[in-house]
DNA sequence: CGCATCGTTGAAATCGATCAAAGTCGGTGG
DNA sequence: CCACCGACTTTGATCGATTTCAACGATGCG
């Protein structure tokens, strides 16, 4: 095993505007820089996912912490009679699995082949322990995703099926313009029609149907089954905030 | 303004085992035991909500720190045409409105008659800054609310009016258990069957309508129509974990 | 090329929403 | 003390968005 001490972990961009920033529950899931992804390729030790292997379940102990470097991940609780909800989705540069608690609370599964790297959870905490800067950071961190858990709440609770799909179209492409920095107009959709319905608590009949209407309005094309262009941005975040239909 | 330099606030309890913590949206919602909370009445300024007063809009800027001394209230975001969510609400010690962000993404009104003691942002922000381990605390509350919001993304998104409604009693009935610290058998409703629905993504009419299904079922009583008595807790578990019928 | 998986489309069923009316409660004033 | 008022809650009847059930189509891999 390559571990290395974690306080050699000082090139967490503390400062970073980090507006791209994902917490998932218990989790910091965090879009790092490039240059700090590559220490970190240096610093923790790979593992490699195939598509649908889980990366742990839930009840497993928490024992270390997670930076994904390639592919994307799904994370989703389920019920007792097999009712499922994604309650997130993990792309490249995310970090995952610091916690308060002793156990996960959910499971992670990669979508598509992927690869992570990870360090043992004592040495992340030893390393959080020796740089007070962190602490905030973390903090920081998890007030970000907590407003988008609001935000997720809104989703479900409240909105219709199509208003649901712009949202999470929305989301998708306005993470990518946060990643490239610029203006986007298309994005990938690397979980299928069940992961995507399970994330918006819709089946994945609805979710296709909403897909076509979407389509029928103008607001999107479908380049292929799993890539989206955006034709109509201001009728796209009309129809998500709840102004599609009177 | 009777405000007192924040440096004062060394009381908070920061090793406190805290079960109960409440974390709402961008906002640290926490129970303080009663000896910090007499400590905090006399650091802070006192402010009184009238049943139904705002006590801040979406939108308004971030400049205070609030901790609810007595009554409750609710936490809520509207989309554009009525349509709302209640995320949340808050009961006496819980603790609210630190943010990263410049600005409320909520409201939050009185349920009933209540009163609140508030500290500035800057202060607060100040005493943070000062005492280290506040940061870490603020962490693991964050954690804690992140956690209680996957739950809630469940709920929403993948359970049934009646587990719902019975997942809802637990919470409330819990969190009275773990303020009080031992076995509860009935909570109070200081909400409407409105704010129970809008909270629970129904209606009220469909809320009064599980109301009477877990009464039938003899799951619950209502000894007034807002307080609750739980006469099987294992049936109701058992219908909040989605077993109530096949 | 054929099979298996995933996605789409159609028809019927259902849960919760909506519309409507009656009941309950607390407060107010006669 | 009681009658009335208004707001909230409950209950009933119908409606509709989404689910469920079913069949067909597309896609990708061996």
């Amino acid at each position: 095993m390559s571990y290395k001490p974690a306080g050699e972990l000082t090139e967490l961009p503390k400062g970073h505007p980090c507006e791209e920033c994902v917490i998932r529950p218990i989790t910091i899931c965090r879009r790092l820089d490039p240059r700090t992804l590559a220490n970190l390729r240096a610093l923790g030790s790979p593992q490699h996912l195939q598509a649908g292997q889980p990366m742990f379940h839930e009840g497993d102990p928490v024992k270390r912490v997670f930076m994904l470097a390639s592919g994307s991940l799904k994370i989703y609780t389920l019920l007792a009679d097999g009712r499922r909800q994604v309650t997130g989705f993990m792309f490249p540069g995310d970090f995952l699995g610091i916690s308060v608690d002793d156990e996960y609370a959910f499971t992670a599964e990669a979508l598509s082949d992927s690869e992570l790297w990870w360090f043992s959870r004592q040495a992340f905490d030893a390393f959080v322990e020796r740089t007070p800067d962190v602490e905030r950071e973390l903090y920081r961190l998890a007030a970000h995703e907590l407003a988008a858990a609001q935000q997720q709440m809104v989703l479900l609770g409240r909105k219709t099926a199509a208003e649901r799909l712009a949202s999470f179209f929305l989301m998708l492409l306005e993470r990518k313009e946060r990643v490239s920095g610029r203006a986007e107009r298309r994005f990938d959709l690397p979980m299928s029609r069940l992961d995507i319905a399970d994330y918006l608590g819709l089946t994945k009949e609805t979710v296709s149907r909403m897909l076509a209407l979407l389509r029928d309005r103008g607001l999107i094309r479908l380049e292929t089954q799993d890539r989206v262009q955006v034709t109509d941005r201001p009728g796209l975040e009309e129809m998500a905030a709840g102004f599609g239909e009177v």
